[in-house]
DNA sequence: GCTGCTAATTTAATCGATTATTTTCTCCCG
DNA sequence: CGGGAGAAAATAATCGATTAAATTAGCAGC
C-alpha cells in the first residue's frame, strides 16, 4: 500500500507511510497534542493516523533515537517525560551546543550568510510585530531564525543535534505556553542576538544566547512545577 | 517468535529481535566487516542473520538515525559511506563536542570520577602493553578509556552524541587500520592526556584531545585517500 | 553503437495474522 | 482485607504474504 505521492491527504509530504508517521508523530509530540509520559499503544496509533503498525514502529524507533520517544524493551513506547531536571539538563545542553555552534557559524559565515540572519530576523520580527499570540506561523518563522544563526557552522552533525535539542525545547515551550507568556521579551531577546552575531561578537552572542535558553527552561520549569511531585506514570 | 532470552545463541544481548538485529548490524559496521557505502538488501540481511524483515526495519531506522547507516525512501538502506570530506567533518565536530564534554566533565567530576580515569586508563595501558596489535578486547578498553573521560559531564545527551561520533570515528578507523597503525605512539597520546585531566588542565587537555583526533583523522584519510575519485557506489 | 521505451525482475514498503509478553482480573488463602 | 497464583485480556513483537516502486533487460529505431 505505498503510496506515490509527496503529500497524502492529511498534509503529511513523506513519500512513504514511514516518513509520513514520522512526521505526524513528530508535529503531535512538539506541539504537546500527545502529552509527555502518555502510553502509545500500536492500535491506537494505527486508528488515529490510518497506518499500518510496521510504518509506525519504524517511526517510533527512529523518534527514540532522536529521544522524542522512550523505547522499552518489550514494553512498547511512550512520549519522553518532562522532569525540572530533564529541563535543566536540557537547558545547559543547548547552552554548550550553541555556544560551539554559534562560534563556529560567526567564524566560517560569509556575507550571505550574514544576510540570512538578518533576513531571518526580520521576517520574524515582521511577523511578531503584525500577529499576536503564538501560532504555527510564528513557530516556523522562529526556528528558521535559530536555524539561521548557526546554519554556517561547517558541521551538519552539529547542526542536526542543535536540531534536535531544539525540538526537544520546543515541545516543552508548547505545553508551557498555556501557561504563561506574556512577561518575557523575546523580541528584544531576538534583537540583541542579531546584534551581536551581526558585530561577530562571538561572547556576546553565547552569552545571549545562553540567556534566551535559560528563560525558555525557566518559564517551561515554573509551567510543570506547580504541579505536585511528578508521578512517575500519566 | 520473539525470544524470551536476554543472549541469542549468537552471542547479541537484545531481549528482542529488534535489539539484537542493531547490535549485530551495528557491530558489523563499526568493525567494518560490512563496508561504507555497501547497499543493504532486508533479503540479504534476513538470512544473513536469520532475523526478519521487520526487526531489521526497525533496527536500519535506528541506526540511520545514528548516521551509521543511510535511509533514502523508497530505495532501502546503505552503510553511511566515508569520504574525505566527511572524516574531516568528523573531526571538527568530535574537536568542538569533546572540548565541550571534557571542561565540563573537568568541571564537574569529582574524586572518583578522577578515579575511574585513572582506572581505565590503567587498564587500557596495561592491556596494551601485553599485547601488540589491535583487537576487540583493546577496542573495548580504548572505548571504556574515552567515556570515562568525559563521564562526569553532567548531560546525557551529549555525552550519548559523543558516543555517536565515536562510533563514527572508529569504524573509519577499523576500516584504516588495515592499512597502517604503526607510526603512532597512542599510548603516549592517552598518557599526556590523563595528565592533563587529573591536573584539572582543561585548555591542556581540548589541546590534546583535539590532536588525538586530528591523528585518528589523519591516518583514515590516508587510507582512502591513495584510491581513485570516489565512486558513487560501490 | 547509442537512445529511449516497455516488459520482466528485483527489491522496498506495507499489511494482516500469529506468537510471545505483559498486564489485568479473579479468586483463594492466610 | 492484603497478597499472591493462575487465568483471561490486552498489547508488543514478529512473520509471511502482498503490493508498489525501482531496476534491469531486451528490443526497436535512429
Amino acid at each position: 500500500m505505498a503510496r506515490t505521492s509527496t503529500r497524502q491527504e492529511d498534509g503529511s509530504v513523506g513519500a512513504t507511510l514511514n516518513m509520513s508517521a514520522f512526521e505526524r508523530l513528530r508535529a503531535d509530540i512538539l506541539q504537546g497534542v500527545i502529552a509527555p509520559g502518555e502510553k502509545l499503544r500500536i492500535e491506537a496509533l494505527k486508528s488515529r493516523y490510518g497506518i499500518g503498525a510496521s510504518p509506525l514502529r519504524e517511526a517510533l524507533n527512529r523518534l527514540s533515537a532522536l529521544h522524542l520517544v522512550e523505547k522499552i524493551d518489550q514494553r512498547g513506547f511512550r512520549i519522553a517525560l518532562i522532569s525540572h531536571e530533564t529541563l535543566v539538563e536540557l537547558a545547559m545542553t543547548r547552552c554548550w551546543v550553541s555556544e560551539i555552534a554559534i562560534r563556529e557559524s560567526i567564524r566560517a559565515g560569509d556575507a550571505a550568510w550574514e544576510e540570512s540572519v538578518v533576513l531571518a530576523h526580520h521576517r520574524l520580527k515582521r511577523y511578531h510585530e503584525t500577529s499576536i499570540g503564538p501560532d504555527p506561523e510564528w513557530e516556523a518563522l522562529h526556528r528558521q531564525f535559530h536555524f539561521a544563526l548557526i546554519a554556517a557552522c561547517p558541521s551538519h552533525w552539529l547542526r542536526e543535534f542543535h536540531e534536535t535539542l531544539f525540538d526537544l525545547a520546543d515541545r516543552s515551550r508548547h505545553i508551557a505556553v498555556l501557561h504563561d507568556r506574556s512577561t518575557r521579551d523575546v523580541a528584544g531577546e531576538h534583537q540583541r542576538i542579531v546584534d551581536a552575531v551581526i558585530a561577530r561578537d562571538v561572547s556576546g552572542a553565547i552569552a545571549l544566547l545562553n540567556q534566551h535558553f535559560r528563560i525558555t527552561a525557566d518559564i517551561a520549569i515554573s509551567a510543570i512545577e506547580p504541579q505536585f511531585p511528578p508521578q512517575t506514570v500519566e
